[in-house]
RNA sequence: GUGGCCGUAGCUCAACUGGUAGAGCGCCUGACUGUGGCUCAGGAGGUCGCGGGUUCAACCCCCGUCGGUCACCCCA
């Protein structure tokens, strides 16, 4: 597959029927997202690449070795968006959004690219349905946004019961770099009994050796300190408070002390929503997101606390166990002309009837009604309406309905009135 | 980035562990000329992912490459 038709590596074509379950979801996700009030921002695909490298996280995989970065023609480093977290401060920052608007809300859905070892759920380009919330930093939005996304994802049908939230704190940044000396410290003493993987991360992020998969590594990190219990009191009481909260919403989040995040610029809350069902392979944690209340004021702006998430579209289609098929637009109307003439007749016709909205496809092609009408049934037409000599001279059309097999003796000026009538 | 498995018609797969490819579904056409879904009969469609090697001969063996997939890693 190697040739001039390929795709590039880990991005795909998106073709009916499959979009339809793409198209489902997009309508979905929005309109959830307007009923709590977010306003779409659309942000360019290409950053300057220092953006993401100082708010993603200069030690994190996705900017060490994933990001989509290349020279603009202009010697300028420019990156293709990893996520969409970053382009959206910048969007904030850079218009200095606060003093506009004390409480900003936005989503946004796009592709983003990242250059990972692609397979189930993790593709190259993948899209992410995302929104981040500037100025608020109570507990209950917290809560908010994750009782939300529990919500939208009823919304694509997924079972609450499918679903596993995680919810975790790591608290205030200060808090955090005296945690991870603590952990620093505390893996040291167990050095040997290391594989290379959490050896190299007691340098770089001693809190991912934590959810090490390694089962050897796991039974020491069972005795490391916990975060949680390292905090101060102003932190844990307001975990506590969006544990509250969250359970006053109806959703039971379980707390992970070892869930953390591959990005930098998390601060207290954080949380993750994993699907039990689909096709999803190992890769199933659907959404995930968190506060990030010092990355404003770190990107030039004012100290503005805020929170977000992405979502993973792929992933979540994956999830979704029904046939994307089942997703797919019905056609309404087939409009069979016997000939040249009738077609003639009859294109002015299809064309009002599509203009009022109504789903309708014409034959263009010189063929008989048999083979129309068969083409009308693979294309799960409703109706089918005949045009040839004997309708022109009557002046009464032949609507046939053929789910029922009836046919309908219509005259033109009626024709929309019943078209409507028999798609109820 | 590391390791395993896989790659044959549009789709799902088959071809005695070497002798130059088949089925089902789908698609097209027809079954007395203006009526579909069922049935029946025909038909189109494959450089066996790509490149190289071994061999008299390769879809089947070897190497490389591209793609997919699973696990690790990472994350949405």
């Amino acid at each position: 597959m190697a040739d001039q038709h390929a795709t590039v590596k880990g991005m795909n074509d998106i073709l009916s029927p499959e979009v339809s379950k793409w198209q489902f979801v997009e309508e979905k996700a929005r309109s959830v997202l307007e009923a709590f009030s977010y306003r779409e921002l659309r942000t360019p695909s290409l950053e300057y690449t220092p953006l993401f490298v100082r708010s993603v996280g200069e030690a994190t995989e996705v900017v060490e070795k994933q990001m989509y970065t290349f020279d603009d023609r202009d010697g300028s480093s420019v990156t293709l968006r990893p996520e969409g977290t970053a382009p959206a401060v910048r969007a904030y920052v850079s218009r200095s959004q606060w003093n506009r608007e004390p409480v900003t809300r936005w989503y946004y859905l796009g592709p983003m690219f990242r250059h990972e070892r692609a397979q189930r759920g993790r593709l190259r380009q993948f899209h992410q349905i995302g929104a981040e919330v500037f100025g608020l930093n109570a507990p209950s939005i917290d809560a908010e946004m994750i009782a939300m996304l529990v919500g939208m994802l009823t919304e694509f049908g997924l079972q609450a019961s499918d679903l596993s939230v995680t919810i975790n704190t790591l608290g205030e940044p200060d808090e955090r770099v005296a945690y991870r000396e603590a952990l620093r410290a505390f893996f040291s003493q167990h050095v040997d009994a290391l594989d290379d993987d959490s050896r190299r991360r007691l340098d770089t992020n001693p809190m991912r050796i934590l959810d090490s998969k390694n089962p050897d590594v796991q039974t020491i990190a069972a005795a490391a300190p916990i975060l949680l219990d390292t905090l101060g009191m102003a932190s844990r009481e307001r975990f506590e408070q969006v544990r509250t909260q969250l359970q006053t919403l109806g959703i039971d989040g379980e707390t992970d002390p070892r869930l953390v995040r591959g990005l930098d610029y998390y601060t207290a809350t954080i949380f993750e929503i994993k699907a039990k069902v689909g096709n999803l392979g190992s890769q199933n944690t659907v959404c995930g997101g968190g506060r990030y209340d010092r990355l404003v004021e770190s990107m030039g702006g004012a100290a503005i606390p805020a929170l977000g998430f992405g979502m993973g579209v792929e992933r979540v289609l994956l999830a979704m166990t029904e046939e994307a098929e089942s997703f797919e637009p019905a056609l309404s109307l087939f409009v069979a002309p016997m000939d040249e003439r009738a077609r003639l007749w009859a294109l002015p016709v299809a064309h009002r009837l599509r203009m009022a909205g109504i789903r309708v496809e014409i034959e263009h092609r010189d063929t008989g009604l048999k083979q129309q009408l068969k083409r009308a049934d693979k294309l799960k037409a409703r109706l089918a309406l005949i045009v040839g000599d004997n309708e022109l001279a009557s002046g009464k059309l032949a609507l046939k309905d053929l789910a029922a097999g009836k046919q309908h003796e219509v005259a033109a000026a009626d024709l929309e009135a019943k078209i409507r009538q028999l798609l109820d």
